[in-house]
DNA sequence: GAAGATTGATCGATCAATCTTG
DNA sequence: CAAGATTGATCGATCAATCTTC
């Protein structure tokens, strides 16, 4: 046990940077900070409607694009697997909220929108949505929530820089 | 469209705060750069270790308590359901990274540890997960990471005081 | 050959229900 | 009856493979 918590205590030794381990504490507190949103956003969706978070992402996009959107433009946008939109949109248009067509001038593609159903149902779920997510934020004051916005925007910079660079 | 777009160039009337449209877009901030993060560690550890990152969370979580944690309060740490776990450790007990044993004092209580060829598998990943996440997090200076690790917990604390106040 | 989409296998995650034990 | 753990059903997510179309 000691030499466990010895183990611990001690800086790491084969780190690309001096303080790695004080990234490492970063990381794990951004990861639990929007995993317990994240958790408490699924459960109101799900107890209030009976729905998801995964479906309530992707009927956001769908609707700050009224003329439809391609698979493949979606699962970029929601950072997720092409296989895994097809499975979910396939849902959705189960519960009639979206509807699929192909696209005219390229016959791979498939475009995707809500339905008015769907636009409705959307609409209510937001107005919720937004009064929850500011209901968790709210004893973040306005300086507070601009300089972690700004510093966001930078983190996700620096990890772009990581994840765009692969070569050929 | 022209409507569409009006609508979302429209403050909300519904909404609890008065700029609540800007935290959404905080929260969304936050969660593209925790999951653009989490990706990328998820396809390296997969790509250059074959695992997952629950199985190399609840693994760092077990290495942190050689004497072993109950399932309850690992479901705890990793904020995920009960019978998530069940799955998982049976996988890694599978696997010879983790060995369970009941407890001595309470007959319903399962205990979970590493075993000698868990710890020794972790510790590689972990010197590599380290380094990977200071590289993720490189542009970031040191006065930014303090800065954003203090405007995390609170956050965090003020999500906390919603999820935490079911009465009774 | 490359890109868009779908499929199938597998894992991770939730919830609700159940079983055992305290 | 509470709490810890497991089970089963379902959804979400990934990857690898395949099919069609460019």
């Amino acid at each position: 046990v000691a030499t466990a918590r010895a183990a611990l205590a001690r800086p790491a030794k084969d780190a690309s940077a001096p303080n790695s381990r004080a990234r490492v504490r970063l990381w794990l507190r951004l990861l639990t900070t929007a995993k317990l949103i994240e958790n408490e956003l699924r459960r109101r969706l799900r107890v209030r409607f009976g729905t998801t978070l995964p479906r309530f992402d992707l009927m956001s996009h769908l609707e700050r694009e009224p003329g439809g959107l391609t698979l493949s433009e979606v699962s970029r946008r929601m950072m997720v697997s092409n296989g895994n939109l097809t499975g979910l949109v396939e849902r959705l248009i189960e519960s009639g909220h979206v509807e699929r067509r192909p696209s005219d001038t390229d016959r791979r593609v498939q475009l995707i929108r809500l339905t008015g159903l769907g636009r409705d149902a959307f609409r209510g779920m937001a107005r919720a949505h937004e009064a929850w997510v500011a209901e968790l934020f709210a004893e973040l004051d306005e300086p507070g929530a601009d300089e972690l916005m700004a510093l966001l925007a930078r983190t996700k910079a620096s990890a772009r820089a990581v994840t765009d660079e692969e070569p050929t």
